[in-house]
DNA sequence: GCCAACGTTGGC
DNA sequence: GCCAACGTTGGC
């Protein structure tokens, strides 16, 4: 049974245009305990809501886990995962949207929002690709 | 540009 | 090993 997560990127850093332009990358840089533990649970297949910080706040599209967590390549110490794109959502999900929903807005995200990698439960998962329909 | 939340650092 | 001070992040 695949799990749900949620990353978080800067536009400007790496956005989602770019990653259905690579297909495939390593989502590395990861530089916080709790998200790296996330990273390390991952599994391959497990589903990714892809979010955009900074600019428009939404959800934009989802990937998949490519390939479970290896050490990062520029950092031993840090962990990173290779994920491949997977569907643009029909119409984004914003965050003022889940925090209107009535059990979207306890998401560990939206209650921490300077966490990069969080978990989503299979619940809220539907729940978001509901809305994004 | 401000402020709140959180992580990290450094002194003890 | 604790805790205060500081820095960073991200939403508004």
């Amino acid at each position: 049974m695949a799990s749900y997560w949620l990353i978080k990127s800067e536009p400007t850093t790496y956005a989602w245009d770019d990653l259905v332009k690579d297909g495939t990358t390593r989502w590395d840089g990861i530089r916080n305990p709790t998200a790296r533990m996330h990273l390390r649970a991952m599994k391959k297949g497990d589903k990714l809501f892809f979010y955009h910080s900074g600019g428009p706040k939404e959800i934009v599209g989802t990937a998949v886990v490519a390939q479970t967590a290896y050490a990062d390549p520029k950092d031993a110490a840090w962990a990173c995962v290779d994920i491949s794109v997977a569907d643009a959502l029909k119409k984004p999900v914003t965050l003022a949207t889940l925090k209107a929903h009535k059990t979207l807005k306890n998401l560990v995200f939206v209650k921490q929002s300077r966490l990069s990698v969080s978990p989503v439960s299979a619940t809220d998962a539907k729940a978001i690709l509901a809305l994004a329909k």
